[in-house]
DNA sequence: ATAGCTGCAAATGATTTGCATCTCT
DNA sequence: AGAGATGCAAATCATTTGCAGCTAT
């Protein structure tokens, strides 16, 4: 992975944003083909630095992997997202309440490699 | 929502597979149009009796509401899905092991409507 | 009768690919 | 030098829309 200027400019958008950016709000801001910025963030995923993170509105979103452990708050009416630390042990009274956020639904996924995958 | 035979045909494999499913994996055994399958799953989500789960490969999944409260497992070298009816108080542990599943990452998000759209 | 379905073709929008050129290390 | 990065145009893939005709209730 190269420290070129784009490579430079994305991961300063993207640790600058308290929250996951899409690719078009990176290459809205970022002087670089559209193409170079999906290909840039590929490579930052596969090397670990990034993360990708998906809700339902059909686009991928990134953020620094180096982010303490949370969650995200997203708004079904307006799409505001809002990060939220979530100490694990307060996770079950916190499924029901956030201040100032009215929870209707959640969605948790695990990924990993399952037995069958391991073996091969 | 009507109960013609296309609606009848699309509820009755969601419920008959035990993992979410994509619009494709519908379209390819239902009679009828794609056009008309994403439309009366769009449908069933509006009123409520099926859900739309989005994982990191851009396509929708949609599976029963009624389900017991679950997640998903999901292997990111050959995708398959399995569902983990997750005590939630056993959610710590969980997430570091799972039987037969070497979890990698996961992700939590809360979806709902935050104040600012509650006061509109 | 009529609001809600359906089909087909075409449009959209996010993301990816091919290919030629450039540039870090 | 050579692997990795970039730009542009075109392709892909999932999903959506327009419009005209159907059909449950």
């Amino acid at each position: 992975m190269r420290n070129t200027p784009i490579h430079k400019q994305i991961l300063s958008l993207l640790e600058k944003n308290l929250y996951p950016l899409s690719a078009d709000e990176l290459i809205y801001q970022v002087s670089a083909n559209k193409t170079t910025v999906y290909r840039q963030l590929e490579t930052m995923v596969k090397h670990g630095i990034v993360n990708k993170v998906s809700f339902t509105d059909r686009k991928l979103r990134y953020e620094p992997s180096n982010r303490e452990h949370h969650h995200h708050l997203i708004c079904e009416q307006c799409g505001t997202i809002r990060n939220i630390p979530l100490n694990e042990t307060l996770l079950l009274s916190q499924l029901k309440q956030v201040p100032d956020f009215q929870i209707t639904r959640h969605s948790l996924e695990f990924f990993g490699v399952c037995n069958h995958c391991k073996i091969l």
